[in-house]
DNA sequence: GTCGATGTTATCAA
DNA sequence: TTTGATAACATCGA
């Protein structure tokens, strides 16, 4: 759900939303979403301004004064949402942070895989949940894109959701990369051409940035900061339609599973790959 | 009422 | 290195 386009867009609607803005306190209502948290946020919290906020693969960053950085994991379902402090509390809030201006930010997170952390900025690069993650997709160039994936035998699939190989990436966006690029998920990567992963490397940027455009994909949870939905599920070509007529050649999209995820394709745009075609025959895939 | 699926990630086993 | 299984959790639809 939340991949980097929904988080860029949460990141950028909480720019415009609370930058500048302090906080009097923090009230945590589950506590294993900050269970790892080096600092304690109701402790460190009080006082703070927000100076900066920004993205890395899907962890946001939020920079406050006196060196302290909050980073966010949304996970599946987690929502970060500025509202007035006397709107409603909705079901699974798990964290408030009581703002000064009299508003919240409030966490949600229906089910609770997200997690929150408050670290020192500057041992951010060493963070556990940072310094593995791979290049951001938006920025890689070409020739770097290619080579970081001709060296692997893996599955593309799997390789592209692998956040240390590239930061950012989830499901939708890996299936709608890859119908793009004409490429099939189960294709070990050492085994497509340099045509075909340049190829893949601009679908997989260009599907980025127009669902940024869109604001994220909004299939049943994600919101904005604002509580605003995305479009970009009206753009998307394979993922969730399975049975209707494929964009480009008209064929039935189908669902597979790929790497124990739901695998949306078109069979004639996207090649089998000789070695995937024996076990797609003999395992039933839906 | 039960089952399976949902999508992200960490961790463990092989 | 790669693959697969499992677990965290709430909700929904069959």
């Amino acid at each position: 759900m939340p991949e980097l386009p929904e988080v860029e867009c949460v990141a950028r609607s909480l720019r415009k939303r609370i930058l500048g803005e302090t906080i009097e306190r923090v009230s945590v209502h589950l506590d294993r979403v900050v269970r790892d948290s080096p600092l304690n946020p109701v402790e460190h919290l009080p006082g703070r301004t927000f100076e900066s906020i920004r993205r890395r693969g899907k962890v946001m960053i939020i920079g406050l004064d006196g060196g302290l950085s909050l980073l966010v994991h949304l996970r599946m379902t987690g929502q970060l949402l500025v509202l007035p402090s006397k709107a409603p509390l909705e079901k699974h809030t798990h964290v408030i942070f009581h703002l000064i201006s009299g508003r919240h930010l409030r966490y949600r997170d229906q089910r609770q895989f997200g997690w929150i952390q408050l670290v020192e900025s500057r041992s951010l690069d060493e963070h556990p949940k940072i310094a593995r993650l791979g290049p951001e997709p938006l920025e890689i160039g070409r020739a770097e894109f290619v080579e970081r994936f001709t060296v692997r035998h893996r599955q593309i699939k799997p390789l592209l959701l692998d956040q240390t190989v590239l930061a950012g990436l989830g499901n939708i966006y890996v299936d709608e990369s890859l119908f793009r690029a004409r490429i099939h998920p189960l294709a070990p990567a050492s085994r497509i051409s340099a045509i075909k992963l340049n190829r893949l490397h601009g679908a997989i940027q260009a599907v980025l940035l127009k669902a940024i455009d869109c604001s994220g994909s909004t299939l049943d949870y994600f919101r904005d900061s604002g509580g605003r939905p995305g479009t970009f599920q009206n753009e998307h070509q394979v993922y969730g339609r399975e049975e209707l007529p494929c964009p480009r050649c008209g064929r039935p999209i189908i669902k597979i599973r790929v790497a124990s995820r739901g695998t949306h394709i078109c069979t004639r745009c996207q090649r089998a790959p000789r070695e995937a075609a024996r076990s797609l025959r003999t395992v039933p895939t839906r």
